[in-house]
DNA sequence: TTGAAATTGATAAACTGTCTCAAAATGATA
DNA sequence: TATCATTTTGAGACAGTTTATCAATTTCAA
C-alpha cells in the first residue's frame, strides 16, 4: 500500500528536495492516507489516523496538508468554518457547484470552460498551473 | 447619502416587515456603508465604521450582514480564513489571473465562460448567484 | 557515526464568528 | 404622545478552527 502512489511520492520528494525539507514517517503516512480521499478536513484525517497512530498530532496533520498544497498535491478550499483539502491528483481536476443554503457540493468538469481559461491565460501571457472555479447559488431543493 | 440607496432600503424594509424585525439606526447605517462596497469583511466594516460610530459592536455588524444575506442584499463567501460579504447589487464581476511567482494579479472578464457556467449550473438544477474563478500560473516575465 | 538542521507532539495562543444578557430602542396601540 | 411588549444592541464570554511555541526527537549529508 505504501508504494501505491509512486508518482505523487515522487512529486513530494522533489518538493522536499527543493526546499531543504525532510521526508519523515509522518509525511509518508499522511500522504498515503490523503491520496485515498477525494477531499478531507484535517480534523477528519486526524480521527481517521488516530486509530493506527494514536500519537500523530493534529498540528502535524495541518502542517503536512499545507505542505501538500505547496507541493501541488492538494488544494485547500475554505468552506463554512472549515478547510477542506482536495486531492488534486486523484482524479482529473474538478470544479464545484456549491449550494449556499444547504452546503451541498456538486463536482463537475467542463472541457470547454477549461479551454477558454487557457485562451484567456494565453492572451495575457500566462501559463496556467492550476485553477479554482466555484459557482455559488441555490440547488433545486433550496430554491423552493 | 442616507437616502441614496432607496431600492435596497426598500428590500430591507420588506424583509424586516415579513419577519417581525425592526428598522434601527444601526441597520440603516450599516446598509449604507455596505452598499458602497463591492465586498467587505465584517472586521473591515467594523474598523471603518468605528471612526464615526465608536460604539458600534462587532457582533452587531455580523448580525446585520447576516441579516442582509437573508434579505438577499448580500452574499457571504468564505475566502481564506475570513468571510467576505458580497454586495449583490454590484454586477461587474471580474475573475483573476494570479502569478504564483510574483503575485501579480490580472483581472479579466469572459462572457463565454460565464455563459458556460450558467449552463453547467442549470444542468445540475442550480441557480447561480455568484462565482469565483481564479487561474494560477506564471506570467510571461516569471516564466523565464 | 555524527551533528546541524528540520520535524514532531502537546498544548498554548490567535482568530473568526456566535451566544448571552442586561439595558436601550422600536413601533404598534391606545 | 405615552405606554409597553418585543426586538435590538453592546460588551464580553465563549466555541470551533488553525497556527505558534518549544523541548525532545528524527532525518540526512558529510
Amino acid at each position: 500500500m505504501a508504494n501505491k502512489h509512486v508518482k505523487e511520492m515522487q512529486v513530494l520528494k522533489e518538493h522536499l528536495g527543493k526546499h531543504q525539507l525532510k521526508l519523515t514517517r509522518q509525511r509518508e503516512l499522511i500522504l498515503n492516507a490523503f491520496l485515498r480521499q477525494e477531499h478531507i478536513t484535517a480534523e477528519a484525517m486526524y480521527h481517521q489516523l488516530a486509530k493506527s497512530d494514536p500519537h500523530l498530532g493534529l498540528a502535524t496533520i495541518y502542517r503536512t496538508l499545507n505542505l501538500f498544497c505547496d507541493a501541488g498535491l492538494a488544494q485547500a478550499r475554505h468552506f463554512g468554518s472549515q478547510t477542506k483539502y482536495d486531492n488534486v491528483s486523484h482524479k482529473g481536476h474538478h470544479d464545484h457547484l456549491i449550494c449556499t443554503s444547504c452546503d451541498q457540493i456538486v463536482e463537475f468538469e467542463n472541457e470547454e470552460i477549461e479551454r477558454l481559461q487557457e485562451e484567456v491565460a494565453a492572451r495575457n501571457g500566462f501559463t496556467i498551473k492550476t485553477h479554482r472555479l466555484e459557482l455559488y447559488g441555490l440547488c433545486s431543493r433550496c430554491r423552493h
